[in-house]
DNA sequence: TTTGTTAGTACACCTTACGAACAAACATTT
DNA sequence: AAATGTTTGTTCGTAAGGTGTACTAACAAA
């Protein structure tokens, strides 16, 4: 190692995201067994988490490993109070000795999650572990910006932190504007926040695991983990602007500046179109946002028209997408008044117009049926992944 | 087991580790012992690949992993013929017991690269562990299709196993058409195949792995590995039909029907344009298929506009996708005389045009550097990677 | 009561990676 | 020339993880 670098300098224990010359193959980083043993252990969880109460035989063939191991993983997580069993199987159809089931402590945890996308509430909420809001708390945010809106969205989640009657799973938070990995938002111009480093701020307030995101990217989890999506997914969110979460095989796609997902400036056809706040003319959001729909309705136009029309925008967006992504499911989420209907029916006829439809055919695109909620409770399967998902 | 006192303090505990990936629940595998190895030797191997010859030790600073198991790990590789040492380095400037230096049998093995992206004829290299190509053969192909086709394939791949003076690695595959992950083609039009399970055929004649996959996957691979390109990156291939390939964070995608980047007959624009024989009109191959170009071209039209116009349509049925996945790079395969120039410039300025610049200040539309070896060698990018890399 | 099945656990064993210690081989200093 | 210090690579013993085998407990069916 004459050349490059000096050996010396290696002693940080893994290699970073080291940018070699030729990267064929992805640098990663080593795997000692405790990090296995993590794995596992978040196999145990994630399966007691999507199958309900299970006994320990039952975990062993669902995940493959023995008896014995699951045993012993079971009662690790049964001693930190995450797991807990429920007693014998009532089910005394079958021969041998009764199971006894063993389940998440659901009740036992919870998480507060908070949704900062709309542009006067700040929205929060205190979950369970089922993804289910327990209760709600809202919290002005007219005009705020900068540090006040900061301040404001740490009091509300102290707010519903003093409510939480077990312990905190975590805090999740889906903000508008560009998040980096590290929960930092980077730019989210109507609250004037430049690098604002929200994940930090809270986990240094409350002493528990944050995880701040992008809204739209939390709002698409949601739908994976509770409104029945497939794995590969766009979401688009229709509001005062027009945004997009992107999900591919479960993963969100963050993009090579974390900006995946800003399409509501993607000029959209070859017809010009009204001018934008941005400068441009005719991008997604003059067709699409719900002030510019709701002015086109209010002027007189007729709505299955004006409906229609922003419908076909949206598809004439989007096929280029669905085609390079093959993506199958495409989800709104927005006022079901507008996007309801005749949009939505004129999007995916378009789709299907502009782009192979035998690669698509069973293209759907359906509103969210999650509802304003969506965003709390895609920050809920933010922290239910950060704390029992694989890494 | 958790030696940390009560269970709230060992969880909070936990947290800080078990932070930080965003991935949403998604059942997984169990992690044995045995596959951690596996991670780990791939790593080394990775670093070598990488880094060129190193010492034992400098592969333990580099990877995190202590000498002694980069002493059995490297034991291994060599006993596997897969690393060998290069006796002790010269550079004498340094005290201390002087290193033996140890580097990836790079002439010690071969790999078979076949190309069948073109109409009339397939391509097939000898290629070592760096990507040069050593021999080439190429069998004609026009008019070939069915069965008569994967005999032909299948007999290229024999004149170029027989001519490998060394052990074969792998065989690569980059093939026209939908090819989904266990290298089956599920159909390829060109060459009248359905379901032609190519992998599995070319495994069995030649008892060697085997990867098959889109050709313009492997391109986008052979970019990334070879071209010097970004791990997010979309190539464009344009030829008789107009195809890409996506790498999102290095990893090729395939989408849910294993269709992505089937952008030819995307719809581009909102103004017509010419009668496709999909059927439908406008599509992206009828502004920039080469029959189409060159006829154009041919019909007396000026060069300037035609490639222009070209360029702009491409960029805009590039830029939702550019803006959704917020890509900084896309790249440009195919005939450089057409696409370099006028098209690309067009490409990038329609972009930007229609894009949030702000989001892309990188953003880039070059050709590839690899010239026509590109699928060909990003087949042996598969190939190494497959049993090289990690799993 | 006997037989067969299922659940969960105890124990020995294998694999993996680590830390400590050491010899070899060199440069530098005394 | 000898002593000192540095770096490399190996040997040895140890800790952690998971498995396989064998066991007990608890039940149904014959």
């Amino acid at each position: 190692m004459s050349s490059a670098g000096t050996p010396e300098r290696a002693d940080s224990a893994r290699v970073v995201e080291s940018f070699g010359p030729r990267r064929v193959l992805r640098p990663s980083v080593k795997v000692l067994p405790e990090q296995a043993r993590a794995h596992n252990r978040s196999l145990v969880l994630q399966t007691l988490y999507r199958s309900g109460p299970l006994s320990r035989a039952d975990l062993a063939r669902e995940t493959g490993l023995t008896r014995v191991t699951i045993g012993d993983l079971v009662g690790e997580l049964i001693a930190e109070s995450l797991a807990h069993e429920l007693g014998v199987r009532i089910d005394a159809t079958r021969p041998g000795k009764p199971a006894t089931l063993v389940d998440l402590h659901r009740d036992g945890h919870r998480i507060v999650g908070l949704d900062l996308s709309d542009t006067d509430v700040f929205r929060g909420a205190l979950i369970d572990l089922n993804g289910t809001i327990l209760q709600r708390r809202d919290a002005d945010a007219r005009g705020l910006t900068g540090d006040e809106a900061t301040a404001a969205v740490v009091e509300l989640a102290r707010s519903l932190v003093e409510l939480a009657d077990r312990p905190l799973l975590g805090i999740g938070v889906g903000s508008p504007g560009i998040v980096d990995l590290s929960g930092t938002v980077l730019s989210a111009p109507n609250r004037g926040w430049v690098d604002e480093a929200l994940q930090a701020r809270l986990e240094r307030e409350f002493a528990t695991p944050v995880i701040v995101a992008n809204d739209a990217n939390a709002a698409a989890l949601a739908e994976y983990g509770f409104g029945g999506a497939s794995a590969d997914l766009m979401l688009i969110t229709v509001g005062y602007g027009v945004g997009a979460g992107l999900l591919l095989d479960g993963t969100p796609l963050f993009g090579s500046r974390f900006a995946a997902g800003e399409i509501g400036h993607v000029v959209v056809g070859t017809d010009g179109g009204d001018a934008c706040a941005c400068g441009k003319r005719g991008c997604l959001e003059t067709w699409l946002a719900v002030p510019r729909l709701t002015a086109r309705l209010d002027s007189g136009l007729d709505r299955e028209t004006v409906l229609r029309q922003a419908g076909e925008r949206l598809g004439i967006a989007l096929a280029p997408i669905v085609g390079a992504l093959n993506l199958s499911e495409v989800v709104l989420s927005g006022p079901p008044a507008l996007l309801e209907g005749a949009l939505a029916a004129a999007t995916v006829e378009t789709l299907r117009q502009r782009t192979m439809a035998q690669f698509h055919g069973e293209l759907t695109v359906r509103m969210t049926s999650l509802g304003e909620d969506i965003v709390m409770r895609g920050t809920a399967v933010m922290v239910l992944s950060a704390r029992l998902g694989v890494s």
